[in-house]
DNA sequence: CAACTTTATTATAACATTTTCTTTTTAGGA
DNA sequence: TCCTAAAAAGAAAATGTTATAATAAAGTTG
């Protein structure tokens, strides 16, 4: 099997040291003197000598890979949210050079814990079993895009409620009244807090808040259409959208498309993520920028500092989304 | 730092059984007899014992974790062909109880081959590099989607040079001679198959293959669309195109929105993948249905029988793709 | 330059499991 | 009931690494 493996006891014999002196120069070159320093580093990079990551964990020590724990709920991988989140947290631990263990909830959420030094725990729709299992066995944790204030743990996420405040009051200031919001599956905190951020905006600007006018479209382009035949099929439709994500945005513009409703002069639309989406087609859609990728990699910060200083330092932080103007808002004129 | 972690030895303990037993029952627990079985089963559960695989692989056992070594090109993410991948490879996985170790190359191509029982090796652009060294280091391996003819690997992959045949012969029986090819990035096989197949249903079917009707656009919308403005900037554009991915066939159908060509009326449209886009538009998009889940689920296979059964046997399969009519392809007419 | 302090190195004991080799138990005839 | 063969269980070695404690080497100071 394994074939010719090259042993922490090969190298340490080529360079005539103990074993105890190579280990030590894997954790920190500089703690041994110079001359085997050299010698070391020429013999491992001979032999191509890699530990052993399983005898490394086994001693004690640490193993050098970071699980990733996402929900692997159906559409995954035609999330954008999730997907920026990978790449994030990838690139972050590659330069590190720590080994992402990325871990999907297809079906089980049965997750072996002794495979990783620690994980960023992304699965906001899970309820919070296995959570709680990792924080029992004291498993380094730091969770991403949820506020999990009822639990000892860190997190970094987005303000979305700020977020979607933001977006629905300027619909306001351009004069639109009548806004209606594709929601996005409820079950997902920021979903949740979004809507809340829609309300208030309304409700501060002294907006009626119907619920008419807001629709769970759970991130689904297709239920998205559903809810806007519903929205549009009525003697008051809405003048402006504000969608949870750019995909069901996109979803606004193909309706408008297909109805022949004309983007931004009849119907403007404001989406949620900055998907490359938005700018892909004929109208380049206005949206509201997530920090996807600065949430993961001070996802990635908070992790390994809690790894390496062993106290339990819980931070959270919580990061500003940007609402990003492009081409389709107008102001509200009346027909 | 782990806190009360369950061993081996506790769970022998509590059994009145000694270790070898617990670790013979774990492998199979019909070599243990019946009253020792229950009484482990109670314990096992009643401790939530969960094995360390660490340890398991020190001693000479197996890991129960694969690796996915996917190339992480810029765009791989918006790329429905590794997504797929990894969805089926991962729920293939989840139903025999394995887990997935994620590999996705950034920039360094370091892989740490002790995480993993084998490798299902889908990195079709890097050089060879790695896939060398894993099989130097006899470490199980199914190379999927690239047919390596020339190293001694088993593979699994999709006959794409009879897809893109396919596609083309149906569009030359709709009377179209001039037909256009925008292909993928020709570091990757399976583009350079598709160009193949493409010229092939030409030259046998009596019709020029014309450079100018091929434009290499990487699998880029983008690039597609530069290479749209230059195929129908002559006397003479074509009236069909078949795309080497449904993302860069759906850029035609947005191309020709733009610039009022009528689909399919005056433009035929394939493409390849069968991408959910392909019927989430107002014009369903043909193409070249890719049996990706089925390869995922095939890889998997090979590698375990490879890994289980120790004996080198080399599998080699090539599936067949499957062409879909829907909406973007009309007859030829003069107009 | 001796005595002491700091720094560098080494020997060795874990770590949790599997495996091989023994030993014990069970089952099946005679 | 005894003997033998087969099945089940156990003891102990081995796996590659790190951490701890002990030792050796190198500096520093009076």
């Amino acid at each position: 099997m394994s074939s010719s493996k090259v042993t922490i006891n090969e190298v340490a014999r080529q360079a005539g040291v103990s074993i105890a002196t190579v280990s030590r120069f894997l954790s920190n070159p500089f703690s041994v003197k110079e001359k085997n320093r050299k010698k070391l580093e020429k013999v491992i990079k001979k032999l191509h000598y890699q530990p052993f990551v399983y005898a490394r964990k086994l001693a004690g020590g640490k193993l050098g890979v970071y699980g990733l724990i996402i929900p692997g709920y159906e559409g995954i991988f035609n999330s954008f949210y999730a997907l920026e989140l990978i790449k994030g947290v990838g690139f972050s631990l590659e330069r590190k050079n720590i080994d992402l263990y990325l871990h999907i909830f297809w079906t089980k959420d049965r997750f072996n814990i002794s495979l990783v030094d620690g994980v960023i725990f992304a699965d906001v729709i899970a309820n919070q079993e296995q959570l709680k299992r990792i924080l029992k066995e004291k498993l380094p944790c730091v969770v991403i895009n949820k506020k999990v204030e009822e639990l000892d743990v860190s997190f970094v996420a987005v303000d979305n409620f700020r977020g979607a405040y933001q977006a629905t009051e300027y619909l306001i200031t351009q004069r639109h009244k009548r806004i209606a919001h594709l929601a996005g599956d409820l079950r997902v905190q920021c979903a949740q807090e979004r809507i809340e951020g829609y309300k208030s905006a309304l409700i501060e600007n002294k907006i009626k808040v119907s619920d008419k006018y807001i629709k769970v479209a759970n991130f689904s382009y297709l239920e998205a259409r559903r809810c806007l035949e519903e929205l549009f099929d009525t003697s008051s439709p809405p003048t402006a959208v504000f969608a949870a994500s750019d995909e069901m945005a996109e979803e606004v513009l193909n309706f408008a498309n297909r109805y022949k409703i004309k983007i931004p002069e009849q119907l403007s639309v404001i989406g949620f993520d900055d998907n490359p989406l938005c700018i892909q087609g004929e109208i380049k859609l206005s949206t509201v920028r997530q920090p996807l990728k600065e949430m993961a990699s001070l996802g990635v910060d908070v992790l390994k500092e809690q790894i390496e200083k062993k106290k339990e330092n819980i931070k959270r932080l919580v990061l500003s989304p940007q609402l990003i103007i492009r081409e389709s808002v107008a102001p509200f004129k009346r027909s």
